[in-house]
DNA sequence: GAGAGTGCTGAGAAAAATTCATGGTAAGTA
DNA sequence: TACTTACCATGAATTTTTCTCAGCACTCTC
């Protein structure tokens, strides 16, 4: 049993305060202004709250208004995407990915052309982000994600471990600091993702070494740019083998240490629970699993805890 | 400019599918069956979808309708919690709170007493969870979570570090093999939590020891239960110093060796985000900020990396 | 200070939702 | 088998809700 307000004029509540004008939003609905001023203040009538403050000839949202906005826009949103899921061709040949940058630009993009041999019909909308996505406001149909695998109300399956080695351009090892033994860092410029500053002093403890205070230090937000930085000759940064084995093999990257820190992250590919998937979307999953097993680089040579499916 | 079916319909909807009946549904809404029948006609035409699979007296959902209603419902939902939070009285002196499990039992509960003394006026309803919740489905208004402080959408303030240490009980020590340098725990069993078998392993690395292989192994699926398990002379176990404390000073459990693996994880105190909070709210958030501070055993001792706010 | 733009209000008109009457189907029961 | 009951569908009638219209008020702009 449950008790809700009157729901068309919620419909008309959000209009009103996305357009800023009762006036507009009666345009956007196909009704008089006079309509919307009657929906309104309805709802207002039922909460007891005043959501609009009018002054003259404009109208603006009151702080009730501004809060309760925010959940009926969402909730309205939801119903949308759900409606607009269901009404949709089942078999469209569209499929909507978001994908963590790194794996998007080093992993993903590299392989574009293969998939795009194997299946001409299917479209990959792309989009890069980092962070979770809620696939009920969006339209997206699956992801990439970057991170321990746990995550609640999703389908998640295991793509690739993520382990870390020291890379650094050919050209710093010539002319720098010759690199022996981990300490010998030191001398060198060490590059941090400036929200993982850990990461080097969890690979000192696994290289059994003390945590060294580098030459200098540079920070960079995210791991496609501490890479790029050390392609740059710019320090030494930690990044995935699997994701820089073209710079490593074409010598633009080298490993001056063979020594990987678990960070027992990994990539997963995600989308909705309980939903069917188009063929579309089964041909993209599949595609990128068995593409994946067949370019993982660890596996056989680093035998490591193995990592979990995610619940 | 929305694209939303008619949104009266969903609420029907919404109910015949939860009483798995038109005319259950219809004595919900105070309406004949036969208005139900209608609505869920009119909304099935809008789709284009059959919702239900009608066969003689009874209606089922088909299973479009079944992920359709998942959808409507959590967007049905998020509009009563969000109307019934606009409407309910700003000034009322019930918080309603859900805690980890640990950190409940182990610090809030010993300290409910101090706070009813302080702020007998506020009635605290308690609920212990894992992982995390969404505010906008929910009536609770804070909560206690554990992780990396790194969540979305919600307002974060840092409570506590977790440092781990190993605990086992008095007994243990005395009857057992002694317990001198880590390496001696080979002789032990070591109790796990299930869902964080790494653990252990990383102390060892801090502990500048080999990964030892234990005697015998235990897996529990809690820091709740592990500490218990330790405190029963089952093992040792990882637990955290600040939670234990108690247990410790009473001399029901001993700290082998004093080295702490940082885990990088927290307590943090969440709460919707933009959301005025109440005059109890405020309270209670204040009380357990200030209470927490006295209380921690960390801080000074052992100065590790600075643990952020959590965005 | 006239005109345009916007919102409010109340009464009537239009639209939508509901009921009512009727008919069909399946399951339980004598 | 025939009867009863519980449930849903459908179309027409009716009630309720929503919308429009017309008149008024306010304020910003020129």
């Amino acid at each position: 049993m449950r008790q809700l307000p009157p729901l068309n004029a919620l419909r008309t509540f959000e209009a009103s305060a996305r357009n800023g004008s009762f006036a507009a939003a009666g345009k956007e609905l196909f009704v008089t202004a006079s309509a919307v001023s009657h929906q309104i203040k309805t709802l207002e009538d039922y909460l007891g709250v005043q959501l609009f403050s009018r002054s003259g000839r404009t109208v603006e949202l009151t702080p009730a208004g501004q809060q309760y906005l925010v959940s009926v826009k969402h909730a309205l949103n939801e119903i949308e995407v759900a409606t607009h899921r269901l009404t949709a061709s089942k078999e469209t040949n569209v499929v909507q990915i978001s994908v963590a940058p790194n794996f998007l630009t080093r992993w993903l993009m590299p392989r574009m052309s293969r998939f795009r041999e194997m299946f001409p019909d299917i479209e990959l909308q792309i989009n890069a982000s980092v962070g979770l996505l809620d696939f009920n406001q969006s339209s997206t149909d699956m992801a990439v994600y970057y991170g321990g695998g746990e995550w609640d109300d999703i389908e998640v399956f295991f793509l690739q471990k993520v382990l870390l080695v020291p890379v650094c351009s050919p050209k710093l090892l010539e002319s720098g600091h010759p690199l022996q033994v981990p300490g010998d860092l030191r001398h060198h410029t060490l590059i941090y993702v400036s929200t993982r500053m850990w990461e080097w002093e969890s690979w000192f403890q696994v290289a059994g070494s003390e945590y060294i205070t580098p030459k200098d230090s540079l920070q960079l937000s995210s791991s496609q740019l501490t890479t790029a930085a050390a392609q740059e000759s710019l320090g030494v940064a930690l990044a995935d083998l699997t994701l820089t084995s073209r710079e490593i093999s074409s010598g633009n990257l080298v490993v001056p240490f063979d020594i990987p820190l678990d960070t027992r992250k990994a990539f997963y590919l995600v989308h909705q629970k309980n939903r069917p998937l188009t063929v579309a979307m089964k041909a993209f999953k599949e595609w990128l699993i068995t593409e994946i097993q067949a370019s993982d680089v660890y596996g056989a040579e680093h035998s490591g805890s193995l990592p979990g499916t995610g619940r």
